[in-house]
DNA sequence: GTCGGTCGGCTACCATACAAGTACGTCAGC
DNA sequence: GCTGACGTACTTGTATGGTAGCCGACCGAC
């Protein structure tokens, strides 16, 4: 559950993640919480700061190229192996789910959207026999994901995002290696290579360095707690 | 430390790795050694029993090829970027580690050797700027090097790797980066090819469900503890 | 001799209490 | 008005107690 709010950006880089406050959120001690944030630091999610606090991590533009060059390498080696196995069933299944994500497209469903690229990307590496090895692409896309939830003209992308996926399809049934191969790589750096404007629209959710000794903890109490306090915003 | 406990294969495929053990045997408490564990379960080193206990994972073939799958795509993936952006300087330092590894070779120090074997690989990664994505390859690569410490002739192969990570610092040099791939790529299958003649000597340390609902606790307990209980061994 | 119920001991799981340390607001002194 | 020390409230880290659940041996019945 944290995670997907992570990803989804409903929590926002830098903002805190205190244990406590997680703890009586969902009704349990803190033990399992701090269970869970300690795999999600493993990921690379969030930054723990011994005695200081938890903090959802900042987008690191170490980390998404990183990401990137995981997610590229291990899908296009899937791809590869991919074509010498590939079964019509695969490609019907493949097929199916592009026809589901121009319905999300059609309806501006973005999450939906995500939801199905996601396991487009996931079915098309299994193909190759090797969906075992998803996780740890899933891990790196987790990374790429925030910063692509952040691209604004989305609802334009999706439709060029399909026609890729199509494309791809297209040349994996017909077995043209190469040509399915650039075109799955210049997918994965469709977004890749927006980074750097989404970091000029949002520069408070990047970090400069590789990770800062001072998280900045939010001066401004969060007020989610059983009871809101009317915050006095006004100025005295 | 637990880590290379299992890697190292000092803590064997199928054993019991009790919480409280641990705990009384490092002297510190239950939770900080649950929380390691929990790292160690995430990778797949240990697998967590709810209320029945955790073990040492045995050596999965899934893991094994899943394992391999995703060390060759990402070491060769950078390879291909080392080829362009490789520096005199660093064909130096791995020169200095082949020495090294020769030495250890002279000496027959496999520890010695396995470590800078892994030094070498990262280093190699670091020569195409990928450092940071090492992480992922180690975590698949203990998965193998759980398998490569049971090969028999290690001895004997210690001279052959070292010549093949020659061959790849050479060719890399040279800039052939086809010849390099395609000297790194039979590397890494080197060991990988003998796993079924390790698992044939060993099937004990192996598994042959994905996940065995009955880890099969030992009946006979650890003797390990404050003091030994003379087992009752003797047919009545 | 074989089968089925029972009981003890073990496990990981969760909740809780305490400890060590940091950040920030407050207030005295200059 | 500004600076610096202090105290408080927060943080994560660690230790410990209690709970649910599983295994395996024991023992009685057939």
């Amino acid at each position: 559950m944290l995670r997907s709010r992570i990803v989804g950006l409903e929590l926002e880089p830098g903002s805190a993640v205190s244990e406590n406050d997680l703890a009586a959120e969902l009704g349990v001690s803190r033990t399992p919480v701090r269970e869970s944030l300690i795999l999600l630091a493993d990921e690379g999610l969030v930054d723990i700061y011994p005695q200081m606090g938890t903090f959802v991590s900042r987008i690191r533009e170490r980390d998404v190229a990183s990401a990137q060059f995981i997610r590229e390498a291990l899908e296009r080696a899937a791809l590869r192996e991919a074509v010498e196995k590939v079964t019509a069933r695969d490609v019907a299944e493949l097929r199916v789910l592009l026809t589901a994500q121009e319905e999300a497209d059609r309806q501006s469903d973005m999450e939906g959207f995500f939801q199905l690229d996601e396991e487009f990307h996931a079915r098309l590496m299994a193909v190759s026999g090797h969906a075992s090895a998803w996780p740890v692409v899933s891990q790196a896309k987790a990374q790429l994901d925030r910063a692509r939830r952040l691209s604004l003209p989305m609802t334009q992308q999706m439709s060029l995002l399909i026609g890729q996926h199509r494309e791809v399809v297209d040349l994996l049934e017909a077995g043209d290696l190469d040509r399915a191969d650039e075109s799955l790589r210049s997918h994965l750096r469709l977004v890749f290579s927006d980074v750097e404007k989404i970091r000029a629209k949002h520069p408070e959710l990047f970090s400069d360095e590789d990770a800062p000794l001072r998280p900045r903890r939010d001066s401004a109490r969060r007020a989610g707690g059983t009871h809101r306090v009317i915050p006095g915003g006004s100025a005295h």
